[in-house]
DNA sequence: TATGAATGAGTCTTCATTCAT
DNA sequence: TATGAATGAAGACTCATTCAT
């Protein structure tokens, strides 16, 4: 018999390597001589364990959802309302090296989704999975009387997306101004002004504080 | 006596076909080889106006960048504060094909910023400048009294260039359910809003209207 | 105690399905991968039992070999003469499932033949051997009077053995129109003018009938 | 301006170099590399004046029948009748280095044709121009009176083509036994025994001058 | 006996770049 | 000024083979 392997075990390693290199040197850079080189086996090893460079791609970006969520469902264990919705937004934002590998291969496959609508049905469905978990935290504030009873919870919810989402970007690519602080502040002020009632972002009047 | 060639117009016409690759099949698919093809040169010629490849990408982004400020120019000419604001808005969103492709390019350099530190200098200027003209549109608006006094201009400035990425980002990805319409009642809500002295998005209580 | 196998069944098992692969898909897709795939056993067990994949196609031309000289005998058992003869021509052109895979097979080796010399001794010996069985055919009409007593076996032998291996060729490459209907005509037809003895083939005069 | 070249001669070049490795290694042999190496260039040029490998091998079959044509037209020249057949059949027999080429790589390809459907029609079509030019010799023939006028002129030159492939498949897997003299031999004696009003082959009778 | 993990050579292809003309 | 000929490196992928278990 041959060496006992965990194929999955296997290829979520692989997968993840392959997720590094991605966040780290990007889509192009992920080359199976690279993954190879990164995981310390031989180029034929990758074909060994999935079909096609695809499939190994495929898996990395699989990974890395799986890693999110899971991340997220932790971050958010208890919580509920606004409490949860602040710990998401946490989570999701690039605070940690995990959340920011996130984003750097969120946005190249935003990039790819663009110009290809084949790829747009995933990345959709992905924003919508998001959108649904922010209106499940909004629904629960609003049960909970911590906003006011009108607010539109799919709108809100729709527009906290646009607004993060944005943030984030915008932290990517200008880290020294959109730093950690400023991105925890605004997720602050987020939860504040949804509290007083005014919206998913922050008051101008009194923003002040955020700079 | 050899032929009289306009170099700047040649360069300008390269780098322009070479954003409608990057817009069209990415930047990957902008080869030397390709915009030879569309722009009916030889080969040669490509690196006869242009250093290397490199080069020629980076005028494509500049000439991209150029043309989107010409045409933010001619939209706001004559107007001022909110109005200005809104021409503006409705300017960088990807509600025209220029637009849209602005769009394409730059989420694809912005992919690039985000694991290049070398690259977020020229993204983070960018950002910057658009913030300043939204700075500048809030300061009229308030020197018109169509704002609240109050306003922190800096921060409201900050937040709108968030929520605009944002929802651009993913009118991209997800054209079918973040379209023009609705790119449209943002614009127009953002205004209302920030005319209503609240902050740069949708109240969520009366955001009804967006469904 | 290890497992009782019986190698040279499951040889023959292998070699089988490798011949099957070299007729219907080549003999370049008759890889060891896909000799495994499709006999269910692993890569390494193929060659456990044989040296090589040489060793392998070998043994598979072999066990074609051997099929077919199993199909003849029992196709001539009892025969003689003439009869004997119609039943082997019958029995050598692609009319069946069994002789298309084996005219598939000759005319791949024969090709490889053809440009290597080391392997035109064995091709070479075989058709020496089909000539000696048409011999032995011939030899036994001229004892029973079938053919004009003055007939050159071994020339008429070789003779024939051209034609039939040029019309099973074409029947090959041309399916649609040397169907099996002409090729049975075929087979009567030179049975009837040796039998005439004119020579191993159509006379063309009366050649209509095959039209 | 670059160095001139002409490309089809170039292409032609190639083309020919490439039908020769087919020839004399095989089809499998005639990588890009192979087909670099013995024309001079690099590898890359290949791609230069090619769409891509199918186009090489396609090309160099292209010119392995336009040489072969042009040499059957050459050699039957102002011959009609038995004598431009006699010629013909001189000229497609593997007598020449070219003719033994051509049947190496006609019989790889048939090997192709036998087990891939999409490349019958190509083959069909040159198996039916061949047997449309035996037609016209033996439709002279019969115009000048060399043949028996109720002779099957199409029948015949099927049965013609039958027995000149297979004289020349074995010539070509068993060229010691089957060689140049034996060719000629037969090609005298088709010829003969159509003149005698018999048929496209060797009496049987008379047929000892050939051993 | 049997498995399949692992390797590395070889395939076609694409591409940026150099350079002679 | 302009062309495109030519090169070589790097990409994904396939495969026979070796070998530890």
């Amino acid at each position: 018999m041959p060496k006992i392997v965990d194929h999955d075990q296997r290829r979520e390693f692989i997968a993840r390597v392959c997720s590094e290199i991605i966040a780290e040197q990007g889509l192009e850079q992920a080359t199976i001589r690279e993954i190879a080189a990164r995981t310390g086996f031989s180029k034929g090893i990758i074909e060994h364990y999935f079909d096609d460079k695809d499939h190994v791609i495929d898996m990395a970006l699989a990974w890395v959802n799986a890693r999110y969520e899971r991340r997220e469902r932790r971050a958010t264990a208890g919580l509920h309302g606004l409490d949860a919705l602040r710990a998401r937004l946490c989570c999701v934002m690039p605070l940690t090296r995990s959340a920011t590998q996130d984003w750097k291969i969120r946005l190249r496959f935003w990039s790819l989704a663009a110009i290809d609508a084949d790829l747009q049905g995933a990345q959709s469905e992905r924003l919508k999975a998001t959108r649904e978990r922010f209106e499940h935290d909004i629904g629960e504030a609003l049960a909970l009387g911590e906003v006011h009873a009108n607010i539109d919870i799919v709108t809100t919810a729709n527009l906290l997306t646009h607004f993060i989402s944005g943030v984030c970007c915008h932290a990517l690519i200008a880290p020294a101004f959109y730093n950690k602080r400023y991105l925890k502040a605004v997720a602050e002020e987020v939860v504040a002004d949804l509290r007083a009632c005014r919206g998913p972002t922050l008051s101008p009047v009194k923003a002040v504080a955020l700079r």
